[in-house]
DNA sequence: CGCGAGTTTGAGAGAAGTCAAAGTGTGTGG
DNA sequence: CCACACACTTTGACTTCTCTCAAACTCGCG
């Protein structure tokens, strides 16, 4: 917005923005972490498809998401994968990793993604020296279990079409905290991840988007949506309502 | 076994199994903790149907199940409840309401249970003095992230005798762990809630019991569970293996 | 003893899965 | 630059699993 060189500006401004969405960003910019050692955090770039860490890899860090879209995947006994979770810009990975130091989910780039690593001797040294970053990590994975929670009476006692508008909404309040437009964005999933994630298959999201579509309440192209009518959205994303007498 | 005075040996010998598999042992029995005040746990009974905590509470403690079974519940916009885990000796509750310092969801005893609680103040003082705590509570809260993971699985592509063989499996399994036998042991669910759990109506879970029954893998009457045949039992509780050519 | 909650079992309906085919898009190699 | 290959998506027709509705049975408890 001011008369700036255009690629300072880009870059500063971007790292600016990840950084504020970052939930391990206490791990970095703590001025005790930052007296410890001088060391910024170590950046990973990945391409689309490409493995972060996979099952059975010992856990080497905590990560987080600078820029890119990434999914965790469970590895089923046969080889196939079933979608987890799905992170942006801000989110962690490998929580689920602590206890047994072992990865027991894959995780893999769908996009050109760059990710941020907190190696786990840091963290711990870091939670050890200041007691503010072990209760905020302690925080980060509460949430987590609550919001597994949410899914599993989304997978459990939603309907299809309950699912997948639950699913675009939340996808895009999560855009909308960092920042970003919640009612036009990429899916980055394809319609068979989506399925995996929601329980579904592929043929019945595809579906279902379409009859959302042919209801107005969204805009699809390929993976971009735009919704149109968010509060019909919310209302097929509720479970019915048992009206007592 | 000794010749010792049958009420105290019993007591003791019960105190020992509970304290045994608790996950917050560490909690009690530290040096440190014993030093820090000469407080053993508070206690708390509740009988069937009685609720430990309910959603919206503020968050007083962590609990450990020292006897007895209950469920965690969701509750949903209607008022329905959606059972999201159970409880049994050595089980901790309450670490989804860590970040928030509420209650997300609801606890409820389905037998005469008791619990201990540690104060959320004297947890939080106990990490803060001892990193070997803190790291275990951390290795708790990810690993139930990690058993999400697995619920979610089942919840997402599993079908129906999948789910409750695992279901069984799960149970049986768990009551191993401590001691007791893992192949007779009572549900303390009702069809419903073990329905609710598992994503299926009562009546399914129903017929699938009965199915295995008459398979002869399992015996059921009323609660009361024998699996008779864990082999068998096992085989259908996996997905089915998608043979590569 | 009888009520009520819980359970079993059956019959029919409906939601989502499966199978199939055609359309769309994208990246690669000729 | 075009053409082909391939992965993804859409849509249709049919199947099947689970849900829904209903009725009878069991059991524990007041």
């Amino acid at each position: 917005m001011g008369p700036h060189r255009k690629k300072g500006i880009a870059f500063s401004a971007q790292t600016q923005v990840a950084c504020a969405a970052c939930a391990l960003r206490k791990f970095c910019t703590t001025p005790l972490a930052e007296a410890m050692g001088p060391s910024p955090p170590h950046r990973r770039r990945l391409h689309a498809g490409e493995a972060l860490f996979t099952r059975g890899d010992p856990q080497a860090a905590l990560y987080a998401v600078r820029a890119g879209f990434l999914k965790t995947c469970a590895v089923l006994p046969g080889g196939e994968r079933h979608v987890l979770s799905y992170h942006i810009m801000g989110d962690v990975l490998g929580l689920d990793a602590l206890h047994a130091r072992i990865h027991p989910t894959e995780a893999v780039a769908l996009n050109s993604t760059e990710v941020c690593e907190i190696p786990i001797e840091r963290a711990q040294q870091l939670m050890e020296a200041q007691h503010e970053i072990a209760t905020h990590l302690r925080g980060l994975l509460s949430e987590r279990i609550a919001q597994s929670g949410e899914r599993m009476v989304a997978l459990a006692a939603l309907s299809a079409p309950q699912r997948v508008a639950g699913f675009l909404l939340d996808l895009g309040a999560r855009w909308g905290l960092r920042g970003y437009s919640p009612h036009e964005f990429d899916l980055c999933l394809t319609r068979k991840e989506i399925g995996s994630y929601l329980g579904l298959t592929f043929e019945t999201v595809s579906r279902t988007l379409s009859r959302f579509a042919a209801q107005r309440w969204i805009t699809v192209a390929g993976r971009e949506v735009r919704i149109d009518d968010p509060v019909a959205l919310h209302a097929q994303s509720e479970p019915r309502i048992s009206q007592p007498a």
